[in-house]
DNA sequence: TGCTCTATATCGATC
DNA sequence: GATCGATGTAGAGCA
């Protein structure tokens, strides 16, 4: 069997089965009354309760109370974990470096310890990323806009890498920029960026009237010197924008366009 | 014994212990070989492992592997727990609304299943920073005002101990309120119930105007002999405060001195 | 409820 | 190692 399991162990005992535990590299679930305190970009105290604390053996430490997706404590991966006595009681305690980091759990008494050794897969294949948006979008470019070639992805320019460089049906430069999910106005300083980058690059010259009859009159205020409609044209795809978001799309006259990472049923 | 514990159940066994266990409410912790998949604003698939899976009565559930501080799969509090055996295995199925997501873990064998109720203290107090924050301010009162001179730390009052009491170059008693990140305006209700013990211990005249007599004028610096201002003063030390506080500060006649828990570099 | 901002964010890629 | 960007980010504050 790969799993072992003591109910209320005395602290002497727990430190056994710990350390034999830390040595097989099991993954480790400890409950318990106990008190916990950190120390290093910032430092907290918790004071006495029952916690649900895991010891991973990648170093991870994790420590649970009964409320709330994140542990009240932790230790990242590449931590130590060592485990002693003091005082009678059972302490463990996760450190590293750079930052320097302790996190300390002093347990008044512990209620179960279980150690189990890990097999088994642990990759996880995720769908609905933004990288499942990209590809749907190079395989039917359509989606973004008819005539839309897309030309290169992740091409780089002095404000970073673009997610989507490509040319519109009249040939002038676009700039695609992804989000997974409904964006706030941060996405469209991004893809501005974006834009921005190319125009320097493209080294701006004025010609225009691309008649882009979809851009909402691109009022005179927003621009600094760019008097008619952009020569480097960029697009956010997103499911949804929020007000905010929209105000700036249409402020710079870049279009919205409405996709899902994966098609809906 | 708060504590329920079985090692290696039947599948049926520890579906009456999971229930049991969600009836009373207890924070879960699963060990077994199983598959996961989650269907929601993404999607994902995990195939057969060993993994340790965290039920919490909030609704929280956690799917860790022996890597990573993050779960593999998780759910947020407030989604619903519930344990079924299916073609005789045991399937734990964590479902929430807004958006509508499953997280459905699949079990071969269950290795271990413990249940805790959780009883003692769930409120971190992450003091750290702030410490450093008092420190710095003692060592070097200036960074506070020119002329501050602190007078006591955990000064007690009947609101409680105070971070840091101290008189300003006019004499004036002053409490300063300690924030070691940004904050809203909980903080300056804290440093207003302060300043009113304070201001009834010392009988000062009952010049209670404070919610309309001075508002925004004052605040500034040369705050050398204001007749208006009031007997005892309010000063919140924070790295920035939000709008809402900056303007309930304003209202009261407090002051905010932006100052980080340690020297920027 | 929705929006915005912060975090001991974590985590991966890239330089 | 440092920086940048994505995340099913989570969580708090605020309208």
């Amino acid at each position: 069997m790969t799993v072992t399991s003591v109910h209320d162990p005395s602290h002497r005992e727990a430190l056994w089965e710990l350390e034999d535990a830390f040595e097989r590299g099991d993954l480790v679930s400890l409950f318990g009354r106990c008190t916990v305190s950190y120390e290093g970009r910032a430092a907290s105290d918790l004071g006495p309760g029952d916690r649900l604390v895991v010891l991973k053996p990648d170093g991870a430490a994790l420590v649970h109370t009964d409320e709330g997706r994140q542990p009240v404590n932790w230790q990242p991966p590449g931590s130590e974990h060592r485990a002693a006595v003091r005082d009678g009681r059972l302490r463990v305690r996760s450190t590293r470096d750079n930052p320097d980091e302790t996190l300390t759990v002093r347990f008044a008494a512990v209620h179960q310890l279980s150690a189990m050794t890990v097999t088994g897969g642990r990759d996880l294949t995720l769908h609905g990323s933004e990288e499942d948006l990209r590809t749907r979008i190079l395989e039917r470019p359509g989606l973004v806009e008819a005539g839309f070639e897309p030309r290169e992805t992740e091409r780089p320019s002095s404000a970073g890498p673009m997610d989507v460089f490509g040319v519109d049906a009249d040939g002038a430069p676009v700039v695609v920029e992804l989000k997974r999910r409904r964006v706030g106005p941060d996405a469209v300083g991004q893809l501005a960026r974006y834009v921005r980058a190319l125009r320097e690059e493209f080294g701006t010259e004025a010609s225009d009237s691309e008649t882009n009859g979809e851009t909402a009159g691109n009022g005179g205020d927003g621009e600094t010197d760019n008097a008619d409609s952009p020569e480097v044209r960029g697009i956010l795809v997103a499911p949804s924008v929020t007000d905010r978001a929209a105000e700036r799309l249409a402020d710079r006259g870049f279009d919205h366009v409405a996709l899902e990472p994966t098609p809906d049923e």
